[in-house]
RNA sequence: GGGAGCAUAGCUCAGCUGGGAGAGCGCAUGCCUUACAAGCAUGAUGUCACAGGUUCGAGCCCUGUUGUUCCCACCA
């Protein structure tokens, strides 16, 4: 029974994990008759390995789970991967390439079966790291975004909202990854500051009278241009009205039209109207009816509508076409311009709108309860500012863009029938059409939105579509705890897809953090090489460690700069700990301890318990408003200055002392303060916690453990402050002794003027164990001392040294003249405040009575000092 | 163009509903004191970005300014 010397966390941490994990302590049991408390992970992608910004993420979840664990919740922490459709897909493709082979040479089914293969080898991978980090989830409910669970899930959801109409097929200007060659959300793109060029382009009437100017950052567009477009009401414009012009490098004549988009007096005025390949111009092109021609496949190639361009890609045809422009001499200028490119947020080519035929999700309906539903407060946002993000975004919402032309996700469950045409969107696969019999029915190609079903994670985890126990007990979840860039991707469609298919929020609170960044303030990156790799750390420095610097000095919502130094202040916390334990354990060896509570308790017993429950309260309190920085602030506080530095120090004058008696309760009071340390850390840090447990703990695990809670029955603030006292005067003899230059080791003798003489009498083997004094003599008067000696004045007490040989005169009397200068300021300070009768008027009674008090104390305090001041120099 | 955050010790950051400026690291001095040198003791260090305002009282609330970071929109 007692720990190995050094602390250690790699030799105990994987083996702790293991135990609790195959003990099934994180497996919950719906029990009715207790409060269930849920929380789902944000499910990592499969690609992905552990990085800081899971560990964060992580430990802030498992901290809120243990803490609600140890509280008697029944509680689940979900977990789970993503399939992420489009990262997992670009590395078999990346793979296949490797071999020399394409997506389409093997085919969908070998294509998939691959994919299946990858995610067995690495997706258990980010799952394994999690549970090195200490995460405590209930592993027998993990879930995998594609399978059959969450499969069905989307089945479901798809097809009712097909059924309402709210999910339906059309031609649209979407965002086109011509490298993934895939459409894309909104949110998907990226957008980038690049320099680039604006080129004004003559389009010249066809009736040779003239021509327009019109300016484009995308010349390569033009060869789909169907209009120019004016707004109606300027002038400049009014006659070229109705007009043709004839479209350069094209055998093709297009009118000028009027419409309102268009500014008056911005650049030439005149807008060339791609409505293929430009968001505004689809929508003019509507309201004209103009023509869609496409300029270029799928891959970003010109295709056979871009006369001599066809066959370039983009950027060449880009360049051609610009000389060529040149040679004819159509360009009026070409300015330097640097604009916002979307980018594919996963592969980071250039986005292109393109005009294509996709599934959309329509997103009024299903918007405004889930406004409604965190404006309303319902759901809450911590930190409230970000429910403002949300806000923006829902409220100018567009219709989702969820098909994508990938291989790797849920396939989209909608059959077209070769015979009639008909749409079938079944809950189970059709094999004849409903409509006119045929066989001859073909799936669409297209896979969903990985998002999409990420959508549905808080119920799809639990059984829906089936009214499964777990759902019935876990749904709504309690919070959701996220980074803030994923508000859009991810928050609010969980929001308006627990909405409207659950008919219920999924959860009522968003924890939002921050990105974890370099030392610099850099974001991690792999191309910048400055990412922490968190399992190095862990290697390094143990879990724990990791876990506590992440939440040191971390606040809801901001950003936190990380870098590996920022390890070792945690390690050495954690090492204190360590060896306080040991400490205790090797007190209490072969002794039977009196149980804690049964006997009458000393000034220093009282004094830390005192703080002990403040801690406690303080710490439930901060972890309540998920304050996790300042919950390991206050612990590690409490921990090292007052229980290490003071009560282990303290409690050796029992310890070393021979009354068997008072050893024995003094071990018992150890013990009960650090199985409480203990327990109120393990949230926190839940390996060294349990290990030390195992040494000194009754029973098989901390883990299940009652949290410690605020409690009535250390009343001492009295006490407290009286040993306070007894504290300030151990702290001013070592002063003394520093800054005379006493030797450590000599014994000094100590005078001490006291008006709570019993009090300070009775601690008195205090004063000496620390303050290393030998003698202690209780005076009335500085008059009773012969000799000379060094002094300091207390608050509430006066203590004095003789130093002999070493009093300096003139040191002594500088000492006492600083400290005289320190009462004068808050004598003046107190005396300003109470002199304003502003102040005397509207403060609140129970200050003025402090500052009262403050100022004849320091009034004492002034005339004690300048009459030490004055017989030293006399 | 719209919105948000941040600015406190040399560095990284805390500072709860306004009421005597804090921690860690670093620095200085002295200590291997039988839990811990991954340690102990003692100490130094701040125009709380700037300018106004509210208040008896502002690091904290309000207005403006500057610097900085980020998000959204994307008008050619």
């Amino acid at each position: 029974m007692t720990l190995p010397k050094n602390y250690v966390p790699q030799s105990f941490e994987t083996e702790i994990y293991q135990n609790w994990e195959e003990k099934g302590y994180f497996t919950p049991q719906i029990d009715p008759g207790k409060a269930p408390y849920s929380i789902v992970i944000p499910p990592p992608n499969i690609t992905g390995q552990l990085h800081m910004g899971h560990a964060l993420n992580n430990t802030i979840q498992d901290i809120i789970i243990r803490h609600k664990r140890m509280q008697g919740f029944s509680t689940l922490w979900l977990p789970g991967t993503d399939h992420a459709s489009i990262a997992t897909e670009v590395k078999i493709v990346e793979q296949l390439h490797k071999e020399g082979l394409t997506k389409e040479s093997i085919g969908r089914e070998e294509f998939l079966k691959r994919a299946y293969a990858w995610k067995e080898t690495y997706g258990g991978r980010i799952v394994r790291q999690l549970r090195r980090l200490g995460s405590s989830c209930d592993w027998t409910r993990e879930a995998f975004t594609m399978d059959e669970r969450c499969s069905r899930a989307v089945r479901e959801v798809f097809v009712n909202l097909y059924k309402q109409g709210k999910i339906y097929r059309g031609s649209r200007i979407i965002n086109w990854c011509p490298d993934c060659r895939t459409a894309l959300s909104d949110a998907e793109v990226e957008y980038e500051a690049r320099d680039s060029f604006l080129w004004h382009i003559r389009y010249p009437f066809e009736d040779g009278s003239g021509y327009i100017v019109v300016a484009t950052t995308r010349p390569e567009t033009m060869l789909g241009d169907t209009a120019v477009a004016v707004n109606p009401a300027d002038e400049k414009y009014k006659s070229a009205l109705g007009k043709k012009l004839r479209l350069p490098l094209t055998d093709r004549q297009i009118p000028v039209i009027a419409d309102g988009y268009v500014e008056i007096g911005f650049g030439s005025g005149a807008v060339k109207i791609t409505p293929a390949h430009d968001p505004n111009d689809f929508e003019v092109g509507l309201r004209h009816n103009l023509p869609v021609i496409r300029v270029m496949d799928d891959s970003g190639i010109m295709n056979e509508n871009a006369y001599a361009y066809k066959g370039l890609d983009r950027d060449t045809a880009r360049k051609k076409i610009v000389e060529d422009l040149m040679a004819l001499g159509l360009i009026e200028k070409t300015e330097p311009y640097s604009h916002n490119v979307g980018e594919c947020y996963r592969c980071k080519s250039i986005v292109e709108p393109i005009v294509s035929k996709q599934w959309f999700v329509k997103m009024d309906e299903l918007a405004k309860p889930a406004i409604k539903a965190v404006r309303t407060n319902k759901i809450v946002f911590i930190p409230e500012r970000f429910s403002k993000t949300y806000f923006n975004w829902m409220e100018n919402i567009k219709d989702w863009c969820i098909s994508r032309q990938l291989w790797w996700g849920h396939r989209i469950p909608a059959w077209y029938c070769g015979d009639c045409g008909e749409v079938i969107v079944e809950k189970t696969d059709p094999t004849v059409c409903p409509k006119c019999g045929g066989k001859n029915l073909r799936q669409d190609e297209d896979v969903l939105d990985t998002w999409f079903s990420s959508a549905l994670w808080p119920f799809s985890t639990l059984g829906y579509p089936e009214m499964t126990a777990d759902l019935k007990y876990f749904y709504p979840t309690n919070v959701l705890v996220t980074a803030y860039d994923i508000i859009f991707f991810w928050v609010a469609r969980m929001i308006f897809s627990g909405i409207a298919h659950m008919g219920e929020i999924p959860f009522p609170e968003v924890l939002i953090h921050g990105l974890v960044r370099d030392s610099q303030g850099r974001k991690m990156s792999k191309s910048l090489g400055n990412g922490i790799d968190p399992l190095e750390l862990i290697q390094k420095y143990g879990a724990d460690a990791l876990r506590f610097s992440l939440c040191t000095g971390v606040a809801p919502g901001s950003d936190i700069r990380f870098g590996e130094e920022k390890l070792e202040p945690s390690r050495n916390f954690l090492n204190k700990i360590w060896n306080a334990a040991k400490f205790v354990l090797t007190g209490s060896e072969g002794r039977k301890l009196p149980v804690f509570g049964t006997f009458r308790l000393d000034h220093a017993d009282k004094w830390i318990l005192y703080k002990l429950d403040k801690t406690v309260s303080e710490v439930n309190a901060n972890i309540r408003k998920y304050e996790l920085g300042l919950a390991s602030a206050k612990l590690y506080d409490f921990v090292w200055s007052d229980f290490c530095d003071w009560y282990i120090e303290l409690s050796k004058t029992a310890l070393y002392g021979t009354d068997e008696k008072r050893k024995d309760e003094t071990l018992s009071v150890l013990t009960y303060v650090l199985k409480t340390i203990l327990k109120l850390m393990h949230p926190f840090t839940p390996f060294i916690t349990e290990r030390i447990w195992q040494e000194i703990g009754e029973s098989d695990t901390i883990m299940l453990e009652k949290y410690p809670a605020h409690c009535k029955k250390f009343a001492y603030a009295k006490d407290f402050e009286r040993f306070e006292n007894v504290k300030e005067i151990i702290r001013s003899v070592r002063n003394l002794r520093a800054e005379t230059g006493a030797a450590p080791s000599r014994k000094l003798t100590l005078y001490i003027i006291t008006a709570d003489q019993a009090y300070v009498a009775k601690s008195a083997p205090y004063i000496s164990k620390l303050a290393n004094v030998g003698d202690i003599r209780y005076i009335s008067s500085r008059e009773e001392l012969k000799e000379k000696v060094s002094s300091v004045l207390l608050e509430h007490s006066e203590i004095f040294v003789p130093l002999g040989e070493l009093i300096d005169i003139d040191k002594e009397i500088e000492r006492l003249n600083k400290d005289l200068n320190k009462a004068r300021q808050e004598v003046a300070r107190c005396t300003n405040l109470l002199g304003n009768p502003g102040f005397t008027g509207k403060a609140p009674k129970q200050l003025i009575e402090k500052e009262t008090a403050n100022l004849a104390a320091g009034q004492e305090l002034c005339s004690k000092l300048e009459k030490r001041i004055k017989e030293l120099q006399g």
